[in-house]
DNA sequence: GTCTATACTGAGATAGAC
DNA sequence: GTCTATCTCAGTATAGAC
């Protein structure tokens, strides 16, 4: 098992580990990078690289982690914004922050998306997917929704992200402008679908939805 | 390298290392399954099973192979559908075909969505995504929607059918009654919004996703 | 062409000395 | 806190028997 730095010193050892780590994966990718690589990369044993992270998975919970925070530091001071807006800064902030991680993440989709596994969005106890699908609901603070609808439509908009993150992993424009294009659209379109929650036509489908998710437990993942 | 079986006899060695190899994917996993373990529970060595499966993602090609041409055979009599019947019914012969394979989809997530590598469904050549997104192509042979609108669909239709895949490789209901059922709702209520799409209401919104799908080259995929 | 036997490389991971 | 040595086991390569 790996332990937490005490010292300053192993403190300092750990995010050295951790950076030299990071640009491996982002140079050659996940895959082809092994424990030998990072801790020679980073001038250290393999034994020093063990002592505090357990696995190569323990070095990506460290990234995602710091992808998570970064993005809620980000969307701090978004509160005001329209849903649509939000929607679309959300996304694109978070595109900001994994940009040239592509091969990093395309590597970690299994087990993002496994079931059984540790590390997984999909199971209902995930601390990261429930910290990321909040970023999202602040988004619909100053709509008039009902707390139901307002938690699917955070789900919505999460799942959306996690839509764009998927193109962006294949994308290969500059700067990821596609993506950024595509949260863009799909951001403010979503903005004006929201707006017509409330109407007669929409209503109807929202209920059917809402039942639906219900049924298959998607609310409380 | 492999080489594909010359005989009758290789063949049927062939077939039966694949079944075999299937099977313990779906006791264990795929990751928990090793060659050896394939070779031992077929009665052959590792040798032969290397002798026709270049590695343990080419057993996982022919099962794709096989899921891919049994999808088509199943669809061939449901030309005549609405394309809500077809879609439900496309991503439910899906759902019968690949049950009890949770733990082997769940394991070629990233493989399948990874760019770069050979079995991607979304690099542009992807023989497989090709011959899946026409099987679902098909429910919209007989609307009167234009060929560009029509592609859109077809592809539309296909991803709504990838995200009940992620649904179900989470999906722990017996006989994936969970999955059944959100594939019943999303074929049913996309047939509702495909007859939508040449009502004013709705052509705005499809004309702008159309261009927006060939300006990020969805199209083309 | 089909298949066995065997050995090789390199990966992730661990134990225990310093 | 750090390193060296070592373990296990994966995929791989190949020589040659039938």
């Amino acid at each position: 098992m790996a332990s937490s730095p005490k010292t300053p010193k192993g403190q300092a050892t750990a995010k050295h580990i951790l950076d030299t780590a990071l640009g491996l994966f982002r140079e050659r990718g996940f895959e082809a990078t092994s424990m030998r690589d990072i801790a020679a990369a980073a001038g250290k044993s393999l034994g020093a690289a063990y002592h505090y992270f357990a696995s190569k998975d323990a070095i990506v919970a460290g990234y995602f982690e710091h992808t998570q925070l970064e993005h809620e530091r980000r969307m701090e001071d978004a509160a005001g914004l329209s849903v649509g807006d939000y929607v679309t800064r959300a996304i694109s902030s978070k595109l900001d922050i994994v940009e040239g991680d592509q091969k990093l993440l395309a590597a970690q989709l299994a087990t993002l998306a496994s079931p059984d596994h540790p590390m997984s969005l999909f199971v209902s106890q995930s601390d990261l997917r429930k910290r990321s699908v909040a970023v999202f609901a602040r988004a619909f603070e100053s709509t008039e929704l009902d707390a139901a609808t307002r938690g699917l439509a955070a789900h919505a908009a999460w799942m959306l992200h996690l839509g764009v993150l998927l193109y962006f992993v294949h994308d290969t424009s500059d700067g990821a402008s596609k993506s950024r294009r595509l949260a863009t659209a799909l951001g403010s379109t979503y903005g004006q679908l929201v707006s017509l929650a409330n109407t007669p036509f929409a209503r109807p489908f929202i209920e059917q939805a809402l039942r639906l998710a219900q049924e298959l437990g998607i609310e409380n993942l």
